[in-house]
DNA sequence: GAAACCTGTCATATTTGTGTAACACTATTG
DNA sequence: CAATAGTGTTACACAAATATGACAGGTTTC
């Protein structure tokens, strides 16, 4: 279900946002370039990847500016950075730092080391999702062994009714549309029929069996609700 | 036989390396050595030592800095770390102890001291369970002897396999992804095909048996858990 | 240097999950 | 009590994910 990551190469030079691309792509990442900073703050605004890979020498803006201008911006300003440097130019590096880069690495590299980093840098400024065990009138639910129970026996769900549930029971108590359900745990993009959600919803119920699908409630008109009060 | 520790020996002076390497070769320690932080960060990416020996003093990124980031990252938080600093740096030695780091030693040291000091970390900072047999429900790994039982009788396993097993048994009742799997048994960034991970789950459960393949679950949609719940 | 062994990757089964449409049912409205 | 709109239920074709067996190259062992 985890798309692959959306990583955006920003260097002025082909040759080298190829090469990037290229190791990236072979250890799943999805990249897009861009040759200057300009270029690449439309592609951001439009795209919003999940990480920007700057280049610190660059015709025009500098990667350290362009760094800033993203930080300053309410709506890029929580995409992690990751900055390219020539070797040995620690003075930039502290720059970087301070522009609130969340980290760098020096050229030249090896595609091993840029993944590493790259994976070192998304894993902490992912916020980690609810790691902690839901439990409403003896349902529950462990995201960390992926297991849900009903009152200790086991309940097999499939990888969208989990995910559905899971959805549901951290967001308890409140009516949501059948759209915003779409949203929400089918992902943002996908074009579905709205009734799909009633078949999930149905098997979500029948997977809870009697003592608790009456935790999923249908609200008319609107859409579904999880609450373990009685309508 | 158990291989020996493999010691990552950070430093900016090669003379100082080279000694240090020598003396502990001659403890019966593998060395490697580094001269800068993201040398050195890419060697632990890609070889994962069991020990990492860091000067205080180094150009571009301060021991301090670099073993905070080693701590911070998940697959490396647990490397000990080993600082060597300079006489009477009372002020370093607090930093760095707040930094996560293991120990100090303060330069000059004897060879002798240096490797009492590493013996002593990594008795201290060995995990208990990695030494120690575990055993579920009649199958038993020994990670000493480098053996698995089922019921008495001994399993065939070849070297991935058993990584593999000895990282689910260490790590019971939780889901984890093919490319988590591949970060933690693999080792750093390998570059395998996911699928991969599929195989080895193949040739590991056909290796336990009938008796005991229950407890290595396919969670669909997400990966593979280790458990003695069954699903 | 041959034999035995490991590994990673394919191609191919097999299993499981998913979205839709059709129809049954229930509540709501006038 | 229609007439109607909103949900529930089911079956089914197809899509996606996983399991499996075979294979080729690479290592280690003897």
């Amino acid at each position: 279900m985890s798309a692959s990551k959306r990583v955006l190469i920003v260097d002025d030079e082909a040759p080298i946002r190829e090469m990037i691309a290229v190791a990236l792509e072979m250890a799943g990442y999805e990249c897009f370039e861009a040759e200057n900073a300009n270029d690449a703050h439309g592609l951001i605004v439009d795209d919003k990847p999940d990480m920007v890979l700057l280049d610190w020498m660059m015709p025009g803006a500098s990667g350290i500016e362009f760094a800033r201008r993203l930080r300053k911006d309410e709506t890029t300003a929580d995409i992690p950075i990751i900055m390219l440097t020539a070797k040995g130019d620690e003075d930039n590096k502290i720059k970087g730092l301070e522009a609130g880069v969340d980290d760098y690495i020096t050229k030249p590299f090896s595609p091993r080391e840029l993944v590493a980093r790259l994976k070192a840098v998304l894993r902490r400024t992912t916020p980690k999702g609810i790691e902690e065990p839901v439990t409403v009138d003896g349902l529950t639910l462990d995201p960390i062994s992926h297991r849900v129970t009903s009152e200790e026996t086991p309940v097999e769900l499939g990888p969208t009714e989990f995910r559905l549930l899971q959805f549901f029971m951290t967001h308890q108590d409140r009516a949501y549309s059948r759209s915003q359900l779409l949203d929400m745990v089918w992902g943002g993009n996908v074009y579905v029929e709205e009734r799909t959600v009633d078949v999930h919803i149905r098997r979500l119920r029948k997977a809870l069996g009697d003592r608790h699908e009456y935790l999923v409630q249908t609200v008319r008109g609107t859409g579904y609700r999880f609450s373990s009060n009685v309508a």
